[in-house]
RNA sequence: CGGGACAUAGCUCAGCUUGGUAGAGCGCCCGCUUUGGGAGCGGGAGGCCGCAGGUUCAAAUCCUGUUGUCCCGACCA
């Protein structure tokens, strides 16, 4: 049976809603195949669902197609499972958090962790049992600061999540392989884009992890490509550490007076204004830059941490978060803070825009970690890291630890030390690769699915063991495999789409044709009626425009916004027994003869999907 | 959580400055005409002007508070 547009579900918006910012939001919202419900959360219509459960049955096909067995768990959880892993508190706000009857704790799910591995715990308990791979397609919530973006970025979402458990990490290995092999396979099917990259770990934990980033501007996360084909998430950036530089024939350090200079702005105008250079004027570049961060350990314990950056640079909290706790030898995860008002007050040896790290070795200021007996401690027991570009060697401007005072000239190696280096700084276009090719370049992208090796965190956490081949207890090791359902809907319709509407790719379009019947009288109805049949007969999907007294132009109009991507008309031609195909991406038309109809479409159908 | 904007019909918006019976376009319903690019004429339905206080004879409009939404940032497997 074709769909008639005269019952079907829908109503077509000529205006997108006031809310709706990027296209994928509008097009969904005008062509009626979603409803906003609330801030991020979205009702989804006849034509809407047709497409998600499309997209969902190609992820299904795929993971099948490695092994993986589906199940489906609650959305609504318990808290203790999540408890016992800390997440109950990790996530913090971002967690949809109810009470029963009896006040006992539930939460909407976010992920599903801990679910899947307490339920491998249950049922399973030998080596023999091992590998597995268990997946699912389910709705997650998130109560995002700020949902946006239509269905990139909601409240509630559905997501493929997958768990991989195995005894070896050879066998863990190749369960992370698989599942990267199948993901390349479900975007090629879904028509998307997407670029593997580097990436953190984040709050999942793990060891390895990598994004599958579409590349769109709308995107929220940031990457980087070499010229030589490197690519990485711009949080997870190795930079080259430069040579270092011979200091045997620079001068001293000297202290001058620099008042008023509290901001890298300030004080690189002072500096050419009262102390210039010979050769070209001073530049942010030549400033080294002492960020205050407090480091909160998993314990809660709150402690700081300075960090040494080229001047010109900015602090990415997120970078350095992923680090700083190995740095400072806090196992766990951290969480990385700027420093606030009452830091600065328990600690008055740090004078705020004056901050460096020492004038000498023998006096440093900042860093105490180090076991090196030759570096006597400092004074403010503040732990010193620094950017991978202070090199021993490099000279600079920075501060004298004191009101109103700069050092200028003060060089790695031979005037201060360092507890560490980090990578912390945001990224630019035209950094340096680290594969050496040449320079980054920088490009948003879209995150699609993200891959994880978790190691044995969570089986640790909720004690999931087997007995291996000698009947000892064994931790099971796990991977983490996500690929968010809706979002992969919205980011298809974002690069698949014009000015006058949606372009579906033929897999996961509504319908396979849109048949479109204009003119008056009752013969172009009967003609197209019978078209759509013998269409359906021949297993063609078909969207049929039967409405009656609706113009043409509205016609055309909505079938160029719902996007199926072959369009025939019945029309001013019939009376020549002709009817027409229209190709909806290239607007192409051709005339084919109403007894060819039926063929003619059936071949192109097939060449599309 | 910071900064900004907005809240009036299903959708997009005007009206608010200067208080006086709620408006337009699109959409929807009825009738006639029209049928290859978002038709015409006529007649209709539809709004607690986000919510709560206050000022006033009178509040969509002025004042206070509050809630919500959107954008930028922070944040975000």
């Amino acid at each position: 049976m074709p769909t008639r547009l005269s019952h079907l579900f829908l109503r077509t918006l000529r205006e997108s809603p006031a809310d709706a910012e990027v296209a994928s939001h509008q097009l969904l919202v005008r062509a009626g195949y979603i409803r906003r419900a609330a801030p991020g959360i979205y009702s989804w219509l006849p034509l809407g669902l047709t497409v998600l459960r499309k997209v969902e049955q190609v992820v299904r096909e795929e993971m099948n197609a490695i092994g993986a067995q589906e199940v489906h768990f609650p959305a609504l959880l318990p808290k203790e499972p999540y408890e016992a892993t800390g997440r109950w508190e990790d996530y913090g706000d971002n967690i949809f958090r109810l009470q029963d009857r009896k006040d006992a704790d539930y939460l909407l799910a976010p992920t599903h962790e801990e679910m899947f591995t307490m339920l491998v715990k249950d049922l399973y308990s030998s080596y023999k049992d091992l590998p597995v791979n268990l997946y699912q397609i389910q709705t997650k919530y998130r109560d995002e600061a700020r949902p946006r973006a239509g269905l990139l970025r909601g409240r509630e979402f559905i997501m493929k999540d997958s768990y991989s458990f195995c005894l070896s990490d050879e066998d863990q290995q190749a369960a992370y392989d698989a599942h990267r092999a199948a993901y390349l396979r479900i975007f090629e099917r879904l028509s998307l884009e997407v670029v593997p990259v580097s990436a953190v770990s984040g709050a999942m934990g793990g060891s390895a992890s990598e994004e599958f980033l579409h590349p769109s501007p709308v995107g929220e996360d940031t990457f980087v490509e070499s010229p030589a084909g490197y690519r990485a998430n711009v949080e997870a950036v190795s930079t080259p550490a430069p040579e270092p530089i011979d200091y045997t024939d620079l001068p001293p350090a000297q202290v001058h007076h620099t008042p008023g200079t509290d901001t890298i702005q300030t004080l690189v105008d002072a500096a050419n204004a009262n102390h210039p250079r010979s050769d070209r004027e001073w530049t942010a570049a030549d400033t080294l830059k002492n960020v205050v961060v407090a480091v909160v350990t998993p314990e809660g314990e709150r402690r700081l941490a300075i960090i040494g950056v080229p001047g010109d640079r900015d602090v990415d909290l997120k970078r350095a978060e992923a680090t700083i706790g190995t740095q400072l030898g806090i196992a766990g995860e951290v969480i990385l803070e700027a420093a606030t008002e009452a830091d600065f007050a328990k600690n008055p040896g740090l004078v705020r825009g004056y901050i460096g790290p020492g004038l000498s070795l023998e006096e440093p200021q900042l860093g105490a970690v180090s076991d090196d007996e030759q570096k006597p401690a400092s004074v403010t027991g503040i732990p010193y890291l620094v950017d991978p570009r202070v090199v021993s060697g490099t000279s600079w401007i920075t501060g004298a630890n004191e009101p109103d005072k700069h050092v200028f000239g003060l060089v790695a190696g031979r005037d201060f030390s360092w507890d560490g280096v980090i990578e912390s700084v945001v990224v630019r276009d035209g950094d340096p690769a680290p594969d050496g090719s040449g320079p980054l370049a920088t490009r948003r992208g879209i995150e699609m699915g993200h891959i994880f090796m978790l190691g044995r965190r969570y089986a640790e956490a909720l004690g999931l063991q087997v007995l291996d081949e000698n009947g000892k207890r064994a931790t099971v090791t796990m991977g983490s495999y996500g690929i968010g359902v809706t979002r992969a809907l919205a980011a298809i319709a974002e690069s698949h789409h014009d000015e006058k509407g949606l372009i579906w790719p033929a897999a996961l379009a509504p319908a396979d044709v849109h048949l479109v019947a204009t003119g008056k009288g009752t013969e172009v109805f009967d003609a197209a009626e019978q078209l759509a049949a013998d269409l359906e007969a021949e297993g063609i999907s078909v969207i049929y425009d039967d409405r009656p007294k609706v113009s043409p132009g509205v016609k055309f109009g909505d079938a160029e916004l719902l996007g199926v991507p072959t369009i025939v008309v019945v029309g001013r031609g019939l009376k020549d027994g002709k009817v027409e195909l229209k190709d909806r991406r290239s607007g192409e038309a051709q005339e084919v003869e109403l007894s060819e109809a039926v063929a003619v479409v059936a071949e192109r159908v097939k060449a599309l999907r």
